[in-house]
RNA sequence: GGGUGUAUAGCUCAGCUGGGAGAGCAUCUGCCUUACAAGCAGAGGGUCAUAGGUUCGAGCCCUAUUACACCCACCA
């Protein structure tokens, strides 16, 4: 006798103690085995910022599923998880931390900030680490990864060197997008773009030798203390004349050109732009096609600097105010026009960006793009679902450089060295002892940092210590699959294929599965100022991991948002319960197995089981685990527990062939749980644990394989029909308002022979709604209900007269019914054009129905012209 | 300005290759039946956003429209 049940499934102690036999015995790990087929996955590194919220248990749900799955499929899975030093994020943490603690960044220097970051990194860390293990999550922990540990860093400096040695990083003084509050440089991609309503200010600046002026629109009047030249479209009748004359900006008093540029919009404001090559994109174009002089008005801090004049020291705002009072008082303003326009502000503390010329280390994209592109159009890689494709191209045909560069602390700093005598750039993967050029020794090291996404962008290789030839990475990289929000394909799904295609040679992975997000029950995004995130572990100490799981697999399809909803959860633990009673059921009326005799309702639940593995297969596969997951459920509950076990109950309780029953029983269950386990490894492993005589995990089990022997088509339609014959009768039986506990007999008028010998073996079966007894007659008394189905009738007596007026009625509905079903294959079967085009299978199916429905109908006849002669 | 997604039962969402509209929750009715009341049995509830088109046949494919959400973009 195996060890019994407790009355629920006590997930606390369960999750706990499973979760320590898992790793004790080091099943999350993989060797590499020349003999089994790897399968990778490498998870996305959680930011060391702080905890991890709903999106990662997602996250992490999805990935642990296709692993776990891989693994019962018997390849050789590894899932390699980490963190990631998330620089800019993690630092502005650190920053403020000790802000509040009266510290300040620059005053204890770059060592002991290191010295704190590292602290925090060690900290946040360690959560994050407890709550991947309190998800379930089978990852690989002797392959644990950090950004920043010894071999990601070599990985980060061979890429930048060779890189640099190829001409594809450089150096260069460009307009970079500059946030004022963190005081460092961003990418592009860090920008977002909102809109924000604010004026179309209309000045004019004087004409040199003239007494005209020249009018133009700008959104930022305060900038006009750097504009170098004037311009408009050379096809411009208006200004024509004006071309090579000069303005004068006043308060600085330059002089400055009119010139022409395609850029200028004619029809826009007054089709004169002023021109702000060092504050402005489209400027610093214009800018450098004329050969203008850049101006730099501001600080790092977004003050106005000493090239402002007057204006020097006050911040934008002010300045905006007081330059645009000091153009009113010269006259020199027009008007103002409320306009809404976009303004790029900093993604990380919505900062406005402020575009400045700076010297920045920037990855040349032109070469780099080309091949991602390529191994996309030629469908080596695959996104899920397919129109993230789309979103991928879109980005990587739109790449301008990468500013790679930052003005930070936390994280990878840049491998280039400096000569404080000559000034010549070294870029080594370690520090040059003397000067290459001047053989000085006086040489220092770039102060910057990567940007974070350098190092992310090397995560599937650097990971198996890249650039080494290891074994690992020749077998484990390529990767399989990547698992990953959609918010992160520009930042680091396009980053990673073209890194690892650029220094590996190879696609480092083939299948990109995208998620959505998880938002709050009102559909908002979760997020820390709405303080409407819900920290997973929250969920899972109240209703355990596996609850967790379901919850966000269930009813959601790959790619789509999913509002999270507390009673989700509630509906999701009641299958935990009913999956823990089942077990208890199947161990309560274990048998050793004898000489097994299949009956048909054996055969029948081991043929849909069969077909269930299959198509559960099938969708595994595409990643379709939402579907996957519902056929299981529907299958366990509607099919095993509702029906067979119900089926089962004479059989174990009088001792009929109580062995195959009770194998039958268990076989079935041990497989479903199979299938379960990689959405709910808890509660599978489990029950698995104590339905098996010896200790053998779930984990290590064989995926159920599709078996043609194992289809059993003629029993499964008498089962069927049983069903039907069941249903009915309930139904009849609930309509009547007759007492459930009431038994009856039931007569039953069927003509096929080998279903009436079905039928009359399976007469137990018919407990099931309430009948005790069958009778293969027609009943003597009038006094009986009757259902009619296509091939048999059924008549319950009833102890009361019956209403025979009610009865027709009822009879009439169903008759109606009946006749609209024949109105509809009749339509159908004589319309030529259905019967000539569509195939074969769909004509017969339907002809089958025709004459099925014909049957009934018939039989309705019969029972109401008896009925009438009754009356 | 360009692009993508969503629109299906009261609510939240599935619907795989085009072949009689599904689940969970909620509602109504009856049952504490020896695995399970976190349960069992039964029932009601839908013009699949709108208008066209393709097809023998459309929730699904095509075109247009509407509403919402998101992404990209330098219009000063």
């Amino acid at each position: 006798m195996k060890k019994e049940l407790t009355k629920n499934f006590d997930f606390h102690e369960a999750e706990k103690r499973i979760y320590e036999y898992w790793l004790e015995n080091n099943f999350f790990h993989a060797n590499v085995d020349k003999n089994k087929k790897p399968y990778t996955i490498m998870m996305p590194p959680p930011n060391v910022t702080g905890v991890l919220h709903m999106g990662h248990a997602l996250d992490c749900t999805i990935q642990d599923i296709i692993i776990r799955f891989k693994r019962m499929q018997g390849f050789n899975a590894m899932w390699l998880p980490g963190t990631d030093h998330a620089s800019i994020s993690t630092e502005v943490k650190v920053v403020n931390k000790l802000k509040s603690e009266g510290i300040d960044k620059e005053k204890i220097g770059r060592e002991k900030f290191l010295e704190y970051a590292f602290d925090w990194k060690n900290k946040y860390c360690n959560t994050i680490i407890d709550q991947i293990k309190r998800m379930g999550s089978s990852c690989d922990w002797e392959r644990l990864s950090f950004t920043m540990d010894e071999k990601i860093s070599k990985a980060v400096n061979r890429v930048f060197v060779n890189l640099y040695k190829e001409g594809l990083i450089y150096k260069g003084e460009k307009l970079i997008n500059w946030c004022t509050k963190c005081k460092t440089t961003i990418s592009d991609a860090e920008v977002n773009h909102e809109d924000k309503e604010g004026f179309l200010w209309h000045l004019k600046y004087p004409i040199k030798d003239s007494d005209k002026f020249l009018e133009f629109a700008t959104t930022r009047p305060e900038t006009l203390l750097g504009d170098t030249a004037i311009a408009v479209n050379p096809n411009d009748e208006r200004y024509k004349n004006l071309v090579g004359k000069h303005v004068t900006v006043p308060f600085i008093n330059r002089e400055i050109p009119i010139i022409c540029d395609e850029y200028v919009d004619m029809e826009y404001g007054t089709g004169v732009v002023k021109i702000t090559p060092a504050h402005d994109p489209n400027d610093f174009e214009v800018g450098k096609r004329h050969n203008l002089q850049f101006i730099n008005i501001f600080t790092d801090d977004g003050i106005l600097n000493e090239n402002a004049g007057k204006y020097c020291g006050l911040n934008q705002t002010d300045a905006r105010k007081k330059i645009l009072d000091d153009m009113k008082e010269l006259g020199l303003f027009v008007k103002a026009e409320a306009i809404v326009h976009a303004v790029g502000t900093h993604e990380r503390c919505n900062t406005i960006i402020e575009p400045l010329v700076k010297p920045q280390w920037f990855v040349k994209m032109k070469d780099l793009v080309g091949p991602a592109i390529d191994v996309y159009k030629s469908g080596q890689l695959k996104f899920h679902p397919e129109r993230f494709g789309k979103i991928y191209l879109q980005w990587l045909e739109n790449l301008n450089d990468w500013c790679i560069s930052r003005q930070l602390w936390w994280g990878h700093r840049i491998p280039a060295y400096y000569c404080r005598k000559c000034n010549h750039i070294m870029v080594e993967e370690s520090k040059p002892k003397i000067c290459e050029k001047c053989s000085c020794d006086n040489i220092y090291q770039d102060e910057d940092v990567l940007d974070t996404w350098f190092s992310s962008a090397l995560w599937p290789f650097a990971t198996l210590s890249w650039p080494n030839e290891t074994d690992e990475l020749n077998y484990f990289y390529p990767t399989n699959a990547l698992v990953t929000g959609y918010d992160i394909i520009l930042f680091w799904v396009i980053r990673m294929v073209f890194s690892g295609l650029k220094h590996t040679g190879k696609l480092p992975f083939k299948d990109v599965l995208i998620h959505g997000l998880i938002r709050d029950e009102q559909g908002r995004k979760m997020s820390k100022s709405l303080d409407n995130g819900i920290n997973p572990i929250e969920v899972i100490d109240k209703y355990g991991c596996d609850v967790l799981r379901m919850t966000l697999i269930s009813g959601s399809s790959p790619g789509n948002d999913l509002r999270f909803y507390w009673n989700k959860l509630d509906s999701n633990r009641t299958f935990i319960n009913k999956l823990w009673n089942a077990a208890k059921f199947i161990l309560m009326n274990d048998t050793p197995s004898d000489n097994l005799i299949f009956e048909i309702e054996d055969k029948w639940i081991l043929s849909k089981l069969n077909s269930l593995i299959s198509k559960v297969t099938y969708n595994m596969e595409k990643y379709e685990h939402g579907i996957a997951f519902s056929k299981i459920i529907d299958f366990i509950w509607n099919e095993f527990c509702d029906w067979y076990i119900e089926f089962s109950k004479p059989r174990l309780y009088n001792d009929e062939n109580k062995a195959t029953a009770s194998y039958v029983l268990k076989f079935v269950f041990i497989n479903c749980l199979k299938l379960l386990h990689p959405f709910m490894p808890f509660v599978t492993e489990e029950l698995f644990l104590s339905l098996q005589d010896e200790e053998n995990t779930i984990m290590k089990s064989d995926w159920p394989i599709y078996k043609e022997s194992f289809n059993f088509i003629k029993e499964e339609n008498y089962v069927e029909s049983i069903k039907l014959v069941i249903k009915s009768v309930r139904n009849i039986r609930t309509e009547m308002n007759v007492h459930p506990a009431k038994r009856t007999k039931l007569y039953v008028c069927v003509s096929d022979l080998s279903l009436k010998n079905v039928f009359e073996k399976c007469q137990s079966k018919f407990l099931l709604c309430g009948v005790d007894k069958l009778i293969f007659d027609k009943p003597d008394s009038d006094n009986n209900v009757s259902i009619i189905l296509s091939d048999c009738v059924l008549y319950i007596p009833v102890d009361e007269l019956i209403d025979v007026n009610a009865e027709m009625e009822r009879l009439n509905k169903e008759k109606t019914k009946v006749e609209s079903e024949i109105k509809r294959a009749n339509d159908k079967l004589h319309n030529k054009a259905f019967v000539d085009n569509a195939p074969k299978e769909i004509v017969n199916k339907e002809r089958e129905k025709l004459i099925a429905h014909e049957k009934t109908m018939d039989k309705i006849i019969e029972q109401i012209t008896k009925l009438k002669g009754g009356v």
